[in-house]
RNA sequence: GUGAGCGUAGCUCAAUUGGUCAGAGCACUGGACUGUGGCUCCAGGGGUUGAGGGUUCAAUUCCCUUCGCUCACCCCA
């Protein structure tokens, strides 16, 4: 090895072979629940410009101020490497005029998000989200719905019972305010009991306090005035109503009062699901709705709702895959003449979707027989001197490790009825 | 951005109070076994001990710096 070697960069990683399986089961399974519910796919850029993402997500959000990579294009435009999907899913809808579709129009999306954090268990600077959007609809029944696609997919990967929904509304610009200048007022009277940190947040964004992970503030905010005593009529019911529906269709949820969530769009109900088994980083998905949000990105004044699904946190979750596949057969051709013999016939079994490996004719069959028995092959195909000569070769059963002839003609044909049982192309898979 | 712990072969890890300490296992390639595997034995490739500097007769070991990893704070997916 160089002495100068080029490492990934700091925070991000590489999904080796190892993982992909289990990458692409839950991709697979995400996009068929998705579309169960009449989700379609949209793949906006990785970038956009960096105004798009300081409107959307908020001026004063940690993200916005620390956390976005930011750059200028070579014509001195700025631009950021997306920290989260919302706001360019929305910014396409209003672009290309998407609102006119029957509504609800839903979306959703996955791909990287890029934030510039200190790297931890489950938290990276390059991640991936599994996105979903349901724009221009302000019925509760579609949080429900949402929630319900959410908790369908850990259903399906097998995760649900590892995982609790908190649920939450934070009410909407009619009534949070008074909430806040309550919530301001007891922090105020309280602040002696307060980290410092909190007692800062009391000015700047007070909500933000009510997650305060420290023991003491939690004692002084276990006795703070409950958002949801403070929701406006409207408010009130539409979370009552969400509740309602979430029961229709058995979703276990707990209620959170105090459950807040970094991003300024969000109004009405939020949600979280959440781990205990993953350290500090215990939100695997979370969302909420964000009335107001197109309107801000000068659409029309279409309602939303969305979540984001952290893919490598659910990753960590989910068993490693019991086992890679492996090819079919390992073909050991003996010598150039064989091998020459065994290429169309390996070509035409990857024709039919059959995986096979081919040797080169350069090693001892012995060496070629123990490098199957590596590969885990059921099957493996010998050609030799003197097979060539009867036109035939010899199909080895690994397991057993009986062998018969076959004439060579007949080698592709046999091979693919071994293939047929339960091998080659798998049907997707139904993860329990 | 703050704090703590840790960086030795591709992987997992050794190396007495600084003194043959640069090693083992796994993996890889080959040999023992002229065309029949899973066992065993043997051999080989691969490291300036993360990087740079300092102390010392001598540094993997001690000190400083730096980079990275891990965990926590913070934040969130």
């Amino acid at each position: 090895m160089p002495i100068v070697t080029i490492k990934a960069v700091r925070g991000v990683h590489d999904i080796l072979p190892a993982d992909t399986a289990r990458w692409q089961r839950l991709e697979a399974v995400s996009r068929q629940v998705f579309e169960a519910y009449g989700y379609k796919e949209i793949r906006p850029p990785i970038f956009e410009r960096t105004e798009l993402f300081a409107r959307g997500i908020g001026e004063v959000t940690d993200i916005v101020q620390k956390e976005m990579y930011t750059f200028e294009d070579r014509s001195g435009e700025s631009l950021t490497l997306r920290p989260e999907a919302t706001a360019s899913v929305l910014r396409a809808y209003v672009e290309h005029g998407l609102h006119v579709l029957a509504k609800p129009v839903r979306l959703y999306t996955v791909g990287p998000m890029f934030r510039y954090e200190r790297p931890q268990a489950g938290r990276y600077r390059q991640f991936h989200q599994l996105n979903l959007e349901a724009i221009g609809e302000n019925h509760p029944a579609l949080d429900a719905e949402v929630i319900g696609v959410l908790m369908e997919l850990f259903r399906r990967l097998g995760l649900a019972d590892r995982l609790t929904l908190s649920l939450n509304s934070i009410g909407d610009p009619a009534c949070r305010p008074a909430y806040r200048e309550k919530l301001v007022a007891y922090l105020r009277q309280n602040a002696g009991r307060l980290c410092g940190e909190c007692r800062e947040r009391t000015e700047r964004n007070p909500l933000r306090a009510l997650d305060c992970k420290k023991p003491d503030c939690q004692e002084v905010l276990d006795t703070a005035p409950s958002i949801l005593d403070a929701l406006c009529k409207e408010c009130g019911e539409h979370f009552a109503r969400v509740r309602q529906y979430l029961e229709a269709l058995s979703l276990p949820y707990v209620v959170t009062p105090r459950l807040v969530r970094g991003f300024d769009y969000y109004v009405r109900t939020t949600f979280e699901l959440l781990t205990g088994e993953l350290g500090a980083q215990n939100a695997v998905a979370g969302g909420g709705r964000y009335d107001g949000l197109v309107q801000l990105l000068d659409g029309p004044p279409d309602p939303g709702i969305g979540f984001a699904v952290g893919m490598e946190r659910v990753v960590l979750l989910l068993p490693p895959d019991a086992q890679d596949a492996v090819p079919l057969a390992l073909l050991i051709p003996l010598g150039d003449k064989a091998l020459v013999r065994l290429l169309p016939v390996a070509q035409a079994m990857r024709h039919s979707g059959v995986t096979v490996e081919v040797g080169y004719g350069v090693r001892k069959l012995r060496n070629e027989l123990d490098r199957a028995n590596r590969l885990k092959v059921p099957y493996v195909v010998i050609l030799g001197e003197s097979e060539l000569e009867k036109g035939e070769a010899l199909i080895r059963e690994m397991g057993s490790g009986t062998q018969r002839p076959v004439p060579l003609d007949r080698l592709e044909a046999e091979l693919i009825a071994l293939g047929g049982v339960g091998r080659g192309a798998e049907p997707p898979s139904e993860v329990r």
